[in-house]
DNA sequence: ATTTCAGTTGTACTTTATGATAACCAACTA
DNA sequence: TAGTTGGTTATCATAAAGTACAACTGAAAT
């Protein structure tokens, strides 16, 4: 369906899942601290969801960095 | 309704507008270089709408410049 | 073996971004 | 004053994001 295939994307979510795992944090748990189910942001990580700024900007916040952060790849 | 009421937009949007004049580009010469109205360029430049990475990926492209430099405000 | 944990995937529903069209304002210009 | 240019705003259709739930896989723990 979706099958979005865009490059940023997986880098952007590759770079959540970094900070995420710089906490420490399972999809779960961090996907609870934004109120998101797990699924989603499985499929945020692998690139899958062509994100907003706002859900960018709750991502970085529940990350404690600067949203500009998810864009040093 | 939208109503969209973003301070992270509306830098962007600022961000967007900066680099747009410093190439001397009208918002609907702009517009063009990237397939859109002027309409829609207004909006976005007043961080009316909440752009997706792909739309910004896209304005970075025709602006010349990488995604990240929209994020430097 | 079965419970638990982490992550993935299908699906469904609601909300919103995208993109176009058109009408408008203000400033400038011929 | 009529026409052009740059920008804003309203509205609309369609595609897609946001979000949740459930079912699943594979590993690890007990």
């Amino acid at each position: 369906m979706s099958k979005i295939e865009n490059n940023t994307l997986k880098k952007i979510g590759k770079r959540i899942q970094e900070l995420r795992e710089l906490q420490n944090l399972s999809q779960q748990d961090f996907a609870a601290k934004i109120n998101y189910d797990k699924s989603n942001m499985s499929r945020l990580e692998a690139g899958k969801t062509n994100m907003t700024v706002t859900t960018l900007e709750k991502v970085s916040k529940a990350l404690n960095v600067e949203l500009i952060e998810l864009f040093k790849f």
